[in-house]
RNA sequence: GGCCCCAUCGUCUAGUGGCCUAGGACGUAGCCCUCUCAAGGCUAAGACCGGGGUUCGACUCCCCGUGGGGUCACCA
């Protein structure tokens, strides 16, 4: 139904700066999906020119992020690729070869202003309300004496040049044309006084280079998009699609998400960091598809996506430019969705570690019924180890006073234990069909509900108040264990 | 503050001039199912920021307010 399209190249092309957060891994997820729906390609790029707020495990953590998140780079630092290297920091000759390039066209020049002259006209310009911003001063030298200059090593800058006159009109893919006035643009760095280009050069150097055709990223890149858009035009290059999706709010919708945000998130259960998600619990699955309705969507009615329907459905037509705040409990609810989407061997594998991380050994022979048996009550793969952890030890703990309903006594109850012990000696398997109905009569023989005795059931054999239906966990835990420990608890009971 | 972007239920959203007494989802409340808890089913409360235009007719188009967000570095 979609119209046949050309493969996209879409590039993701974090700053290895910090750890790949949810904003960062929505455009990622974009970016795959728009290129794997036309046959294109999906490319990783470290964008690594600053090395004063470089952090070293970053990369690592955006590609294990990546990894986990099922969303393979075709190109890339370990990907390779016929663009390599896919560090910026490995192309700088580059950079610095297409910024002599402007100065020969006349689009850009040398700059020897000191950070100091510039941090003194910045402060004159707040001083005096008016807006920050480079005074031209290199702008009219004579180009012979800054190349002189830059000939005997001074150090300088290369800055574009910005006409003074004029407006700018850039156009978003969502927004349509962004037009602004050319003096509040500013005469941007192209390289730094280290020789490394800044983002404006580089990114658009290699979007160019790399053949790029869709440019998804964060609308913080709104108010420098005017000067991109005038880089392209500077080298004459044809200009990728630009679609600028919107950032994500903080829960409350106040603000965009702040470093007190993130630890806040943390401490009450939620991840922001992506490689916070695995041991909190979430599935890949659901995060994707929480994640891509945060901004998009697709109809009126449709929620649950897997990674092929994304590939499929996703179009960035149907992209929403307004800021959205992130919605914790929709990714819960996505989780429990895609964990019950899941087929059961494959949910017994997901929660063993969680399991093993609890502290119990996982019994291979029952994993797959224990699997079965909270499938549906699991929202988070923390939660099992509470929830079902009782399976896989030898005893539970009893507490009488639990076992003791209200209603009942504690001689009634030993008694129930008792009768229970007998009915389910009795029987060859402990099922519903052979024990529901006895069980009933029992309560009934005794004055009791129902109810009492599963609670006591429950109680003896689960050491919770809450766990998966009776005859199930019965099943499962087997007649030997399940006679144990209502023997075990008779006799407490007892002796009480 | 300048510039830019955005504006439908608490939140994510559908809606591209008449299909809208505005649809869905999360969350919330109630009911049903039921051995607990979930899951599932049903129901309820809940929104077009304000004011001007344009039009036979605006949630939809334009303008102005207001509100929110972003950005103003030799960071990205």
């Amino acid at each position: 139904m979609t119209p046949p399209t050309k493969p996209a190249r879409v590039r993701f092309a974090p700053s290895p700066t910090g750890y790949l957060h949810l904003g960062g891994a929505r455009t990622a997820l974009y970016d795959y999906l728009l290129a794997k729906q036309s046959g294109g390609s999906f490319i990783l790029r470290i964008e690594d020119t600053d090395q004063k707020r470089y952090v070293p495990e970053a990369e690592a953590n955006f590609k294990n992020a990546l990894h986990w998140l099922g969303l393979p780079p075709d190109e890339g630092p370990d990907a390779g690729g016929p663009h390599a290297p896919y560090r910026q920091s490995q192309r700088k000759a580059i950079y610095r070869q297409h910024a002599e390039q402007l100065i020969e066209s006349g689009d850009a020049y040398y700059c020897f202003c000191s950070p100091e002259r510039l941090d003194k006209i910045r402060a004159e310009q707040l001083a005096n309300n008016e807006n920050t911003r480079y005074d031209g001063k290199c702008r009219h030298l004579p180009p012979g004496e800054a190349a002189r200059r830059v000939a005997n090593g001074e150090e300088h800058v290369i800055r574009f040049k910005i006409p003074q006159e004029g407006t700018t009109t850039a156009h978003d893919f969502l927004r349509g044309d962004i037009t602004v006035e050319n003096e509040v643009l500013d005469d941007i760095i192209l390289i730094k006084s280290d020789g490394l280009a800044v983002y404006h050069l580089a990114a658009m150097v290699d979007d160019h280079l790399m053949g790029i055709t869709h440019v998804i990223r964060g609308s913080e890149w709104l108010p420098t998009f005017p000067i991109h858009k005038r880089i392209f035009d500077a080298f004459g290059w044809e200009e990728p699609v630009w679609v600028h999706p919107s950032l994500f709010l903080k829960p409350d919708g106040k603000g965009k998400l702040s470093k007190r945000d993130i630890q806040k998130a943390r401490e009450s259960g939620y991840p922001i960091f992506v490689n916070d998600m695995p041991e909190m619990g979430f599935l890949p699955e659901a995060v994707n598809n929480w994640m891509a309705l945060i901004g998009w969507s697709y109809d009126d009615k449709t929620e649950f996506f897997t990674m092929e329907d994304l590939i499929e459905k996703f179009s960035i037509e149907k992209l929403n430019p307004s800021p959205a705040a992130i919605n914790f409990s929709k990714l819960d609810h996505f989780n429990g969705l895609h964990i019950r989407n899941l087929e059961v061997e494959d949910f017994a594998e997901r929660i063993r570690p969680f399991f093993e991380k609890a502290g119990y050994t996982v019994d291979n022979a029952i994993l797959p019924k224990v699997a079965a048996a909270i499938q549906t009550r699991t929202k988070r793969l923390t939660e099992v180890g509470d929830m079902a952890g009782f399976f896989f030890e030898d005893e539970v703990e009893l507490v009488t006073e639990r076992i003791v309903s209200k209603k009942m006594s504690a001689g009634q109850a030993a008694e129930a234990a008792r009768r229970l012990v007998n009915l389910f000696s009795a029987v060859t398997e402990i099922n519903s069909d052979t024990c529901e109905q006895p069980l009933r009569d029992m309560a009934k023989e005794m004055g009791l509900k129902a109810g009492h005795i599963f609670g006591l059931l429950r109680e003896t054999l689960t050491g919770q108040k809450i766990s998966p239906p009776l005859f199930e966990t019965m099943d499962i835990l087997g007649k030997e264990k399940t006679i144990a420990r209502l023997e075990k608890a008779a006799e407490e009971l007892e002796n009480g």
